[in-house]
DNA sequence: CGCTATTGCGTTATACTGTAACACAATATT
DNA sequence: AATATTGTGTTACAGTATAACGCAATAGCG
């Protein structure tokens, strides 16, 4: 077995790739019916899964939506910057930064295993530029 | 008008305020229905949206869950750490976390108006007692 | 004081997000 | 070839959230 569903997973993937921004499971889904039409939500989010859990996609936690990651060479966590104005969703890695945030949450003796960096504002287009990119 | 409303914004912070975790919005629609059984969704939605407007309320965005803040003096966002085994919810304060992470994310032009920063993981009770605190 | 305008609350109804559970397909094992 | 095994695809449903409407409460005016 083992690889069957590695073609969803594959389509998946080539969906949110073709993305400019995010995309929730639903678009997502109506997507991919075009091609075909019987797929269906569990489908889709256990497509997910995988690809969440291997770091080929990335789960934006502050919108219930979906982006294909863009540098693979990561393990640590990404900060995601996200456009209000225009969706556009930027990928940062920040190894220090995210030393430093385990540092504060361990005051306490909490242990850090996985950290949810999103940050929402304008990205440079749409903020000196003035219309949406 | 203007505050009415202030009463259900009340009732809403007491119940999460006597939480040892976060509550869903349907949870906290199950404890306040015990008092006034006609409430509904919306009320509660706009409630919560009007507590976290003032910061008197924190939506978990990894959870689908809300914490009353604990800390009141603070404009600036969170850091939360969530400890997935017994559901505790810790805040931290570090500006100048905030302002790494708004420099990281600025590099591209980038602005940054609202932070989301939550971290799972382990608290210290859960973390060396072993069972859960 | 009563009438009307205004504002936003409460409710109904519905849309969106996510998953449990079952049936089946594909391969591995005997 | 028959059966065990593992995980996919589907159906059906549970949980999260909000649009839109009607009503209540007050404010302003005659």
């Amino acid at each position: 077995m083992q690889n069957r569903g590695r073609k969803t997973q594959a389509a998946v993937l080539s969906v949110l790739r073709r993305q400019r921004g995010a995309l929730s499971a639903y678009a997502l889904l109506d997507e991919l019916r075009r091609t075909k039409p019987t797929i269906s939500a569990p489908t889709i989010y256990r497509a997910l899964a995988a690809l969440i859990e291997r770091g080929q996609v990335h789960r934006l936690e502050s919108l219930s939506a979906f982006i294909a990651c863009k540098d693979s060479d990561h393990d640590h966590a990404s900060i995601l910057s996200i456009c209000d104005d225009c969706g556009a969703v930027e990928e940062s890695v920040a190894p220090d930064l995210l030393a430093e945030l385990s540092k504060v949450t361990g005051r306490s003796g909490f242990e850090a295993l996985r950290h949810v960096i999103e940050v929402h504002g304008r990205c440079a287009s749409c903020h000196d530029g003035e219309a949406p990119a």
